[in-house]
DNA sequence: TTCCCGATTTGGAACGGTTCTATTTATGCT
DNA sequence: AGCATAAATAGAACCGTTCCAAATCGGGAA
């Protein structure tokens, strides 16, 4: 369980002025790490925060992203969804109930990038699909 | 350069029917190998086929998919882009210019899929992001 | 403390990709 | 040729995301 000051540190670590509502969205991906979207994200803070605006939820994350604080994930064709661990990991999309699994046990050299003298590789990501077993019947 | 006829055995080898508009869409993939959008691939076609209605170019896609002719990659948040190679290769995403490149010559290991009880693997997708020979000034 | 200015938040409109739906058209079979 | 089924069409609808202008907040200066 982290609390708000930890989220507020980290929004210092990474140079991002740590409003009020970028501090909840932030302590929201620290305690629930099961890849929200927006929406998921804004639906629960909502109800704590009741002037909150959908466009702060937006706004906060793509700051997060770009600042490198927070990984987007691009895997699910519906909406994006958002990870507060940026160490080296894949993921699996469940095609039924839409879930995201972490895969943090995988070797690290598949993140490796190949050798491309016309291409300038930044970001890697490794994404399974398939059902996982609570989909399974 | 592949012919018609040559899409429409493509088609019926994954048992698809091949009508004229799904034909010319299968064309239009093997002859263009830059992972297209649906507008791209509508934009082209409507030329030479004024009665075209997007919604043909989302239902011959979505089946051809469903059937695994072709592989949709879920690179850009914008918009779904389709392969019809569907052999296993990684792709490249420049974020400046929107191009996906195909990544050919990385090793075939890199698809195994790692040993999960929980999680029924179908597909594995690696996607580079950065920026291309051309967008770098 | 109070004032002020830039940064942030807000809400609603706008946008764009995709899907849905009802209708029309094409296709294959008898 | 006629019929039944499949496919294509056009436009509305949907939904996630961005844009925009106005309101609000917050931190530094006086």
């Amino acid at each position: 369980m982290y609390s708000l000051a930890q989220s507020h540190q980290l929004l210092l670590k990474y140079s991002i002025r740590p409003s009020v509502q970028r501090t909840m969205v932030m302590d929201y991906l620290l305690n629930n790490r099961n890849h929200p979207s927006v929406d998921e994200i804004f639906s629960v803070l909502i109800r704590t925060m009741p002037t909150l605006s959908r466009t702060t939820i937006y706004n906060s994350l793509n700051l997060f992203v770009a600042r490198g604080a927070v990984r987007v994930l691009v895997i699910d064709e519906k909406n994006a969804r958002y990870d507060v661990d940026i160490s080296l990991h894949a993921h699996f999309l469940c095609k039924e109930c839409g879930k995201v699994y972490d895969i943090l046990n995988i070797r690290k050299e598949l993140f490796e990038v190949p050798e491309m003298q016309d291409l300038e590789i930044e970001t890697v990501e490794i994404s399974y699909k398939g059902i996982c077993k609570n989909c399974r019947h």
